[in-house]
DNA sequence: ATGGCTGAGCTACTCAGA
């Protein structure tokens, strides 16, 4: 049994009881990080205490993606060779030797607002590349998951009101369009084999009382290839970390595979 | 009602998020 988990944690400074917690009840082999807002110099060790080691990929402020992993899991990195991909600290590649299984952890950009070319294009070209490193893995029939925060909506029951969405960077057609292309490659969207669309959500906004009201979205992802999909037993939700004190405004989302 | 929060950087606000 391997438990693999996701969470966008929206500053991983302030938010290290709430990880401590996540760690303590679910204890995953791997957890992905997005959006750690800090240097690899200032990512806080509160993980050496609890057996893990990390991989991290950080700047100053804003975006940045870590992992970490049982201390006793082997692993590689693996080289990407792609601009867009590279520009900003937005991914972390690693093999993991015991499981055969390459992890890719992605926060993809928002993309907003759609009208400005330079943002929403970066999006584009980002989703693009992920689509080649896809076809690539699949093609090869390497085992392959890509997990964390697409910023894309998969399906227009992902949020309550998808004609707010329309002509937004997560609701738009080129970006759901961009999205399925990737799925297409072979991969499988996990979600999709255990939850109705509309049933879970994976964000809620901070502002107007969305929590409060469950107006969320589900712009969180696993994503798996073909080989591998026979080993997925699970997916799991942890919603009630966004009711608690000082939440980031996603929540943490961990799948378990029988390997 | 394109933002009513939130965090980082930094010390007065802007940028970014989605």
């Amino acid at each position: 049994m391997t438990i693999i988990a996701s969470w966008n944690i929206n500053s991983i400074r302030i938010r290290i009881n709430l990880i401590e917690r996540f760690i303590k009840e679910v204890r995953p082999d791997v957890i992905l990080f997005q959006e750690i807002k800090c240097t690899n110099e200032d990512f806080p060790d509160f993980y050496t205490a609890l057996d893990y080691k990390a991989v991290i990929n950080g700047q100053k402020g804003k975006f940045g993606v870590a992992v970490l992993l049982r201390k006793e899991l082997d692993f590689n990195q693996v080289k990407v060779d792609r601009k867009i991909l590279l520009k900003e600290s937005r991914i972390n590649f690693i093999y993991i030797k015991k499981l055969d299984l390459n992890i890719l952890n992605v926060y993809t950009p928002n993309g907003n607002p759609i009208d400005n070319k330079e943002k929403f294009n970066f999006k584009m070209l980002w989703l693009s590349e992920l689509k080649e490193i896809s076809k690539n893995y699949v093609d090869n029939i390497k085992n392959l998951l890509i997990a964390g925060d697409f910023n894309v909506l998969e399906n227009e029951n992902d949020v309550k009101n998808f004609d707010n969405w329309e002509k937004d960077a997560l609701g738009c057609y080129q970006a759901r369009k961009k999205f399925r292309e990737i799925l297409s490659c072979g991969l499988t969207n996990i979600v999709r084999i255990f939850k109705k669309p509309g049933e879970i959500f994976s964000y809620w906004d901070y502002q107007r009382a969305c929590w409060e009201r469950n107006d969320g979205l589900l712009i969180d992802h696993f994503l798996i290839s073909p080989k591998f999909l026979k080993f997925v037993k699970s997916i799991n939700f942890e919603s009630k970390y966004r009711g608690m004190q000082k939440p980031s405004d996603h929540i943490p989302i961990w799948i378990s595979l029988n390997i």
